[in-house]
DNA sequence: CCTAAACGGGCTAATGTCAGACCATTAGTG
DNA sequence: CACTAATGGTCTGACATTAGCCCGTTTAGG
């Protein structure tokens, strides 16, 4: 029984518990049960791991149109591969275009990508049978980011640490269209950043990026931002006022708002 | 054996924020901030990482005492490596006494491992100098463990879902002595799992892993099982009674109980 | 009693990945 | 103008990992 970790989830609306047949000696919930441990290792081989990466970087924004990569000597250790395997994952992502890389002193590698300004049907493209792992990505985000901010609210900030808060959320405010999506994500993630928690931040990171590109093909209007504004706002000022239950509540709202409008776009 | 996981954390205990410097170009919080997304794509090789999981699974006691672990052709395609590897794993485990594998069609890789009786200084020993790690681990667990349980009672569960649930509250009820780390784990993951959200559950269940070491390295109480029981029988109310705000203070006033306890062996 | 099935155990050839040294290009600096 | 520093580009030899195949052992079932 249960014997693949795919249709698990695949099935998951279905009938995902009921084990009738429970061989002699096992205890309830014993190995029967708790798929998670035996997840895989790793995603992918070194090489198509460090493309994902590289690729979620420049996609998240965090490293922006004309705007330099680390060095390679200096990111091939932080992402844990040699350098001739990130250098491959450059070439890759070189011919796709993602990337330019100039020799010399001042040299390095660059970000050439702009998003695509998107376009009417591309969510539903990019949606298409992800169902399952729209909603599950979903509910991870929802879960790490409100604790994210609840803990954080929680704890309190340094001095300098409010300022860089704060200097996200007005980066936010103030952006132009092309770049708003960009400095969301890094308001985002500078919230989970700021927990000191390398794990609960890493978490964060990852549930962002699983929802990207569903991201980035939504149109940027006018009256989202305003709305999004005064959530982002409503979020500082919980975690400024170091009221957990505020900040918590303030994200699950934010978050709930974009996840409402991406299930939207499933049915 | 897993030697080099450890440096990248470590290093980040001192100065978490406060970036002086900017060079010029740099808008704020952009690539002189989140640091997450250059985080390894991989904690270590292939093998390393399959011993570290079937230790996991071992120590977790998802497999307990004299079960058996899945067969190695369909568990080595699960963790995403070759059999080769996996064997490899298996072989370091059988030197250390954890596992023995048994040839024949009844045969298999069984664990004969049983978890020592704690003493004292187990705990103080465990936790030296991993005083960042763990706060890390500790505010994952509940940012993660939360969000599983608020979401699960928010979204509610089938028939043979609360039965499974209600099946792992009684399990840890009348667990003995021995079994009874087991058995606490499994109810924990079982809630995880039950949420349908692959991620939400692998988060959970390495947050478990990462302080599974501490807990083992504490006395078994009966006052703390009695402490305990009531706390997950309120989770499990909750839960059943689909009330996402008291489900979520329910496990977060568990685990706070938890991670009280191992904070006290730290100062 | 015999055969097939379900295991772990082991081999090989091909490919992936690594650390480290060295080369080529460019910009600053004395 | 020469030199040094900081980058990307390239090579080599060693080791890790893989897929696939076959062997040996044990048990269930005909």
């Amino acid at each position: 029984m249960l014997s693949d970790t795919e249709e698990s989830s695949r099935a998951s609306g279905t009938e995902p518990a009921a084990e009738p047949t429970a061989e002699p000696g096992d205890e309830p919930g014993a190995d029967a049960a708790i798929s998670a441990v035996f997840r895989p290792v790793r995603a992918g081989n070194a090489f198509e791991e460090t493309v994902e990466r590289l690729l979620q970087v420049i996609k998240l924004g965090v490293v922006g149109h004309g705007e330099r990569l680390p060095p390679e000597r200096e990111l091939a250790p932080r992402l844990g591969v040699s350098r001739v395997t990130l250098r491959e994952a450059i070439r890759a992502l070189q011919q796709e275009g993602y990337v330019e890389s100039r020799r010399g002193r001042a040299g390095g590698t660059f970000v050439i990508y702009r998003p695509p300004r998107p376009r009417r049907g591309d969510l539903a493209r990019v949606a298409a049978g992800r169902g399952a792992q729209l909603t599950d990505a979903l509910t991870y985000r929802m879960a790490v980011e409100t604790g994210a901010a609840q803990h954080l609210a929680a704890t309190g900030l340094a001095p300098a640490q409010r300022a860089r808060l704060r200097a996200a959320l007005a980066a936010v405010d103030t952006a132009n269209a092309a770049d708003y999506r960009r400095l969301d994500t890094i308001f985002h993630l500078t919230i989970a950043e700021l927990t000191g928690s390398e794990l609960l931040s890493a978490a964060c990171t990852d549930a962002r990026m699983r929802v990207t590109d569903l991201l980035n093909a939504i149109p940027v209007l006018r009256r989202n931002i305003e709305h999004a504004a005064v959530q982002h706002a409503a979020i500082v000022d919980a975690i400024l006022a170091r009221d957990p239950e505020a900040a918590r509540r303030a994200v699950a709202e934010h978050l709930e708002g974009t996840a409402a409008l991406l299930r939207g776009f499933l049915a």
